[in-house]
DNA sequence: TAGGCCATCTGGTCCT
DNA sequence: AGGACCAGATGGCCTA
C-alpha cells in the first residue's frame, strides 16, 4: 500500500484513503455535522459555560454532600482514599469538560490539515488519527524520494 | 435494532 | 492538597 501511495498524486491518496481506509463510516448526527473547514458547533458553544459551579447537574442527580474517591467496585481496596467534598467533585468535573473541549479542539485543528473531500462526512476521532498517521508516512516518502 | 461515536461523570494515579 | 491526565461506565444520538 505504501508504495503505490508514494506514486500517487495527493488527490489519488485522498482518494485511496477514502475508499480504502474510510468507506463512508464517519457518521455524525444532524446537529453535529458541521462542515470540514469550520470549527464544530459542539465546540465553539462551551458545553460548561453556563454550567460553571456545576450546581444544575448535580440538582438533577442529588449528589451526596461528599464523594469517596475509590468506594465502589474493586477500587474499594484502594488505601489512598481521598475524601472529597461536592464542590469539589464539581470543581473536577468542570475541569474534565474543559479538557476535554480543548482536546476536541485540537482533533478539530488536525481535521482541518489532513485532506479530506469537502463533501466528506466529518471525520471522527479514531479515523481522524488513523488518516493523519497515513498522511504523515505518505509525505515521508514523498519528501524521501524526491 | 445493533453498532459506532461522542459527551459526561467518576475514581485512580501522577505530578507540582 | 489540588490539578492534570487517564480509563471505565453510562446514556444519548444517529445510521445502516
Amino acid at each position: 500500500m505504501q508504495d503505490r501511495l508514494v506514486d500517487s498524486t495527493l488527490i489519488d491518496f485522498v482518494n485511496d484513503m477514502n475508499l480504502i481506509e474510510f468507506p463512508q463510516k464517519c457518521t455524525l448526527g444532524a446537529k453535529q455535522q458541521v462542515d470540514n473547514d469550520a470549527p464544530s458547533p459542539r465546540l465553539s458553544d462551551s458545553p460548561w459555560s453556563d454550567l460553571e459551579n456545576d450546581s444544575d447537574i448535580c440538582a438533577v442527580m442529588g449528589a451526596p454532600k461528599y464523594y469517596s474517591r475509590g468506594a465502589h467496585g474493586h477500587h474499594s481496596k484502594s488505601k489512598r482514599r481521598r475524601i472529597i467534598s461536592v464542590v469539589q467533585r464539581q470543581a473536577a468535573n468542570v475541569r474534565e469538560r474543559k479538557r476535554m473541549f480543548s482536546l476536541n479542539e485540537a482533533f478539530d485543528e488536525l481535521r482541518r490539515k489532513v485532506p479530506t473531500f469537502a463533501y466528506e462526512k466529518r471525520l471522527s476521532r479514531i479515523d481522524t488519527l488513523r488518516l493523519a498517521i497515513v498522511y504523515i508516512s505518505f509525505m515521508t516518502d514523498l519528501l524521501e524520494n524526491t
